[in-house]
DNA sequence: TATAGCTAGTGTAACGTTACACTAACTTGA
DNA sequence: TCAAGTTAGTGTAACGTTACACTAGCTATA
């Protein structure tokens, strides 16, 4: 047996590729970026055939040194329980990749990992880092610090103090308004919000625009129309918030889940009471995930865009990397709401 | 105003440090390689300081051009109608972090964009990679011409004829006897399943073994028990074939759904038809997603361990990566069956 | 007091590529 | 025929780091 091929052979080079085609590595590196108006078809073909034989591939890495740039975009999945985070990516990256860039991924679960993360992508030297955030309540104290030659940055939904970052927001509070503007519309009266857990910031917008809401239509907010609808605790929670909802006399006309995972434990509760929904109760959920459509009945929901604010966060950055924009961007997506069959007009008979 | 900062600074480099600090750079470069046992704590001081002071990070660019070594493996997630393959990520990013690599992520429509993905990663110098794969029908060849001084790679799910690469590998065949057997000791005879696109490889081996398991307990394999369960495709399909089913007499008392998706639209189909579930009719569906458990009734369910074949993916690779173990290795993972209330004995008086 | 050995460093080639300044050989035209 | 211009290249510093070979200055010992 002879043998011809090496178990781990050398990466072939641009010298390996000057040597065997019998020209310089100058014109080599030209041929690889497409500066071949002044050269012989031979000398081109030849160059081809070397590369093609030697299966050389260039390397980035030296590239980057030389050019000083790694083409290269970081992404820091700090929300982990929701897939619609990790969804983005799935129209982040073909929209990084069809610029030229690359995305290196973190997750982060604390604080303390969103900050080792950062500092790995700033020793990787990435042109800009995307945040796809939690709106947990964490401070930016290291944030602030980052030298003046970090890369530009886009939060989103994260929280900071900084408006030198590009920024997108989802505007919770307005969601909600809108929420309840169709619920009123529909003739609901007595309308409860199972909020969401305490470390998110959006818990607190959106109760704040359940408040708000209720205000405009001169409805009553009553503590014992909100119950802890908390997604991150087991369902066993939600459920009891429901149970206890269920049981106040008169009854809500409906309600509004943290989100959608709250949504759907509220839906098998009030089901397994003997309710209907949505005859008996409207149920609405927040984020709309794939899942709204194969529940029974599917569920209404306020969208989270988070997939068109990773999209925005790209195109950002993308502009500020090639220097088309120096200034940074604040901006708050709106949430719109998606109307299915889990809400609808209040039973009949159900005024105070 | 002084201009004590400038807009965008230059990076400090190892020997911006080693000027300021009145040193080396190899001094310098000792002291962030550890290598600091012949050092004076007075040295030491004065070069950690310096480093604070100009914000110095080592250029990772510049370490992998001359340890010949990134540091990073690539991840190619090709399957996007499921976040089963992109949560596991995040298994994977941590797991490849703890042992100081970085994921570089790619996301893949096609052959052609896999094709295209593979080559990004490799000028990217990475040092392994890993397929997160649909089990779509794809042919390898560019995988087969690839130079042998290319990377290790872990194909989880992914079909190749090579086994010069690691594989991962799920038992649909197992699964679907497995979930037979329960079913035949529940006392079901007539189970029908809705199967998968014609374009997975997995559709077939789970129909395979679907008709496996009805040869095993000599139970006759019916063409009209099968219909096709496309979860590609818009549910509307799923609903009609469930509906033939439901038609049949005798009716089937179990179905198995080629996911979990087809079977939440199977359930929202047999519970409008005024069936209960599992009373009536048992579903049970394949992949665990995380809204089984918000489905009412919650979903039986065969198990996809894609988060612990991402596991292994990085742990071969790592191993091979570092010279650990030099040879590929081929495993197939089972996937439990998970059983919650969409499942249980037929109605009495169904027998044949 | 010569020298071997130690301590705390230093100097520089090399990694693979690109940018920039250069040039040999040919062509043109007066 | 020779200067100027063009064509098709070449040669090398530089990017930021590490590895490796080197050394100045001190101490201990015979």
């Amino acid at each position: 047996m002879s043998k011809v091929q090496q178990k781990t052979a050398r990466r072939a080079t641009i010298k390996d590729v000057a040597r065997d085609a019998g020209v310089s590595v100058t014109t080599v590196s030209n041929v690889l970026n497409g500066r071949t108006e002044a050269m012989t078809e031979e000398t081109l073909r030849r160059i081809q055939e070397t590369i093609r034989v030697l299966n050389y591939r260039p390397s980035s890495v030296a590239r980057s040194l030389v050019n000083n740039s790694t083409a290269t975009i970081g992404v820091i999945v700090a929300e982990i329980h929701t897939p619609l985070f990790l969804q983005a990516l799935n129209t982040i990256e073909p929209l990084a990749r069809s610029a030229n860039y690359n995305i290196l991924l973190s997750t982060a679960r604390s604080h303390d990992d969103e900050r080792q993360a950062v500092n790995l992508l700033l020793e990787k030297q990435v042109e800009g880092i995307i945040f796809l955030c939690t709106s947990a309540y964490v401070d930016d104290d290291y944030l602030l610090q980052l030298p003046s030659s970090a890369p530009p940055m886009a939060l989103v939904n994260r929280a900071t103090t900084q408006d030198r970052f590009n920024q997108i927001h989802l505007d919770n509070v307005g969601a909600m308004l809108a929420v309840i503007d169709y619920l009123v519309e529909l003739g609901h009266r007595r309308i409860a919000h199972l909020y969401g857990p305490a470390s998110r910031r959006s818990s607190d917008e959106r109760l704040r625009g359940y408040r708000l809401g209720l205000k405009k239509h001169n409805l009553l907010y009553r503590e014992n129309h909100t119950a802890p609808g908390d997604y991150l605790a087991p369902p066993k929670a939600s459920e009891q918030s429901t149970l206890k909802l269920l049981n106040l006399s008169p009854r809500p006309t409906a309600i509004i889940a943290a989100d959608d995972i709250v949504a759907a434990a509220a839906m098998r509760t009030i089901q397994r009471a003997g309710l209907k929904i949505p005859q008996d109760i409207t149920v609405i959920g927040v984020d709309d995930h794939p899942f709204c459509t194969y529940l029974n009945p599917t569920l209404t929901t306020v969208q989270l865009p988070i997939t068109q604010a990773g999209e925005q966060a790209v195109e950002l950055l993308i502009a500020q990397m090639t220097g088309e924009r120096a200034t940074s961007v604040q901006k708050t997506l709106s949430c719109p709401l998606i109307v299915r069959e889990s809400s609808g007009p209040p039973p009949s008979g159900s005024e105070e």
